[in-house]
DNA sequence: GTAAAATTGTGATGCTCCGCACATCTTTAT
DNA sequence: ATAAAGATGTGCGGAGCATCACAATTTTAC
């Protein structure tokens, strides 16, 4: 996404003169970032309102910059050459995305394809800008690093979901991990997933008819509702009782 | 694994006293680092000469420190409940590994279980210290980032691989990885893989079994063989012409 | 060098899950 | 409000792959 496309689009409007500090003490790896380096880089934003449905990034695009999310949903997608797709990927408020195109090649593309699960505010930073950001701020790099870290572990976790169990397992894990991730208050009941059964079925690896499945069940069993394209998890409880179950 | 533990185990010997810094210079995050500064990091190095199927960490330890392979290969592994293995990743000498520990919390553990695949050498540095090192030193923490950019990127892609493809599909692609990876030299015929048929069906996420039919396929055209615990690639050229072809 | 242990090859069988079909329900557009 | 578009639920059949079994081969140990 660039400046010129926003000039296409409709939808993509550019806030380039509301750089409020704290709209960056919403990303994670800025939040605990001194007052006077946050100055330096919210001169260098850039942020777009997008709706529900807008590709920010492509994977066969050239990487230009790191993303941020400030409000919404994001989706990470790869494709294999049959077109069939897989989210690897979902970004809440305050996550960083395409941070993976830091430090390489400057032909290097996007590691995957982002597009707005619910509409909201995301803030751009152009990538060499960002990369002396981090070599002249040691706290920054610092805060980079252990996102990063997390993100791999997660990653990492999630492929050995994918490859060794079944659907019913996988389908049970992804709702407790992104039921934590969209879990915003602290009470643990109408957690809502910005996902349709289409989706979800794309982030567990499998395809929507198996989902739908699993679903039915667990609607039986008033774990989970659907609910305006929405998963709805009614009962924490009860699906963490499912995760800890001998199949 | 630490200093106890080598007391008891008598094939981990420490070399606390050989720190040359052509040690360090093989390992691709410290490659680009100035003398000076390769000086501090040299002082705090432990060394650990370890043979074939030397566990090095796991992952329900709580994490010490990163890990780097100076020679031999690495595998990374992960078990779900059930007790079944992913291999998520295979490190090559010049590898960083457990890297995703930094900056995390410290009861945090490993990422993934760390097994040697072949003997080798390799370096252990202290999460603080190294920490310590990141933040004092712009130019490594820039190395680090651009490794771990890395390292997201390729398993994204394997994310995508395990979850999308069939098995003959998966095979074929896991063999171009791996065969990149352990591509030593400059020409392309007989790359070694340091991996036995069971070991493999691990890093590609279903059965040796499966594996066994597919390579018996791949031995007749001549593409790969079997040797000593290996696999061996033949033709470099017609495993890329299996890859482009439409199925 | 020989036995034991580990790894590999391959057939037969059955189960899981994919893919299709189509009905139903929900959301969006006019 | 009504039509059109999109998303979901569910039965059915078949493909792919895991699992079991066991023979053949290779590697390791003494």
């Amino acid at each position: 996404m660039n400046r010129s496309d926003c000039m296409e689009n409709p939808h993509l409007l550019v806030y380039q003169e509301v750089k409020h500090e704290n709209l960056l003490r919403k990303i994670s790896i800025f939040k605990h970032l001194s007052h006077k380096s946050l100055q330096v880089i919210e001169k260098r934003i850039q942020t777009f309102e997008l709706k529900k449905g807008d590709q920010i990034i492509s994977e066969d695009e050239v990487a230009r910059g790191v993303y941020f999310v400030h409000s919404g949903a994001v989706k990470l997608t790869k494709e294999d050459e049959n077109g069939n797709e897989i989210i690897v990927c979902v970004k809440q408020k305050g996550d960083a995305f395409a941070e993976a195109c830091l430090f390489t090649q400057k032909t290097e593309r996007y590691p995957a394809t982002a597009t707005m699960l619910q509409e909201g505010k995301i803030i751009f930073l152009d990538k060499l800008e960002l990369e002396q950001d981090l070599y002249a701020n040691p706290e920054l790099a610092m805060q980079m690093i252990s996102y990063m870290s997390d993100a791999l572990r997660e990653m990492t976790s999630q492929l050995r979901d994918v490859a060794l169990l079944d659907v019913y397992a996988k389908t049970v894990k992804t709702l407790e991990r992104l039921g934590n991730k969209f879990n915003t208050g602290q009470n643990r009941w109408n957690i809502e997933i910005p996902l349709t059964v289409q989706e979800f079925a794309t982030v567990v690896g499998t395809t929507r008819e198996s989902v739908s499945r699993v679903f039915s069940k667990l609607k039986k069993e008033s774990i989970i509702d659907l609910k305006s394209r929405k998963i709805v998890i009614l009962d924490w409880c009860g699906l963490c009782t499912l995760l800890n179950r001998e199949y």
